[in-house]
DNA sequence: CGGAATCCTACCGGATACTG
DNA sequence: CAGTATCCGGTAGGATTCCG
């Protein structure tokens, strides 16, 4: 039984690569998935709307990404058969759900980048 | 300027691979940073301790991990000068702060792991 | 004990071309 | 428009060996 109320929580226990955190950062800490659950956080979008909005992903890994997290339950993909083909994705309440602690971690980030920033400097000028 | 208020807040704006959260995730998004983290917030350890509790890593891996980290300010090191050589890890009172989101995201993965699995199991069934 | 250095491989992900 | 298919290079990361 894991509990979130001690510092055994973060980790599960044993340490594996099998407990809940590993799985959920292996799926979620690629190189676009969080960019693309941020973009669908303001709403349903297109696919070209996204590719858009999420500057330098290639048509391969945007749909490699979608795909991963509608098999996730994280986003639903609604296609509409007109002519040219619409197709729209948005967050499942699962989807937003997650939206909370992505947040969290972005607040962090703004909060200390500029701390990591300088302590790399100075981590690479002591050599 | 972001802010943490807005749906923007969470991607940045504009989408790019140089907002605060792609930096971030970046750095401990990867295969062990974690899982180091979450040790060490139970105290102090040595390598080797380290090594044994995070199930899997190489050495090369947790070396490259833990002076990633120290680099980011967010662990301390220190060697005792015995011999054998002593090394202690430690997180640094950034790195403490980051235990937070962190658990918000274990807590995130831990209610939300079995939603997942079963809707990956649809997913992969339905085909 | 806690690494550094080297070698080697899988696979992530970009570029390109084609399809319904 | 929204994909699929194929090729291909760079690199993350494991295994192994050596060092203070």
């Amino acid at each position: 039984m894991v509990t979130t109320s001690s510092a055994a929580a973060l980790r599960g226990d044993p340490y594996d690569a099998n407990c809940a955190t590993r799985r959920i950062l292996d799926r979620i800490g690629d190189r676009w998935t969080v960019l693309v659950v941020g973009v669908l956080g303001d709403g349903e979008a297109r696919f070209s709307e996204i590719r858009r909005r999420v500057d330098g992903v290639s048509q391969k890994m945007l749909t490699q990404t979608l795909r991963g997290l509608e098999r996730d339950g994280l986003v639903r993909r609604t296609v509409h058969p007109t002519v040219p083909v619409r197709v729209e994705y948005a967050l499942t309440e699962a989807g937003r759900t997650l939206l909370e602690p992505l947040r969290a971690l972005q607040k962090w980030s703004i909060e200390h980048l500029g701390d990591v920033s300088a302590s790399q400097n100075a981590y690479d000028h002591a050599e």
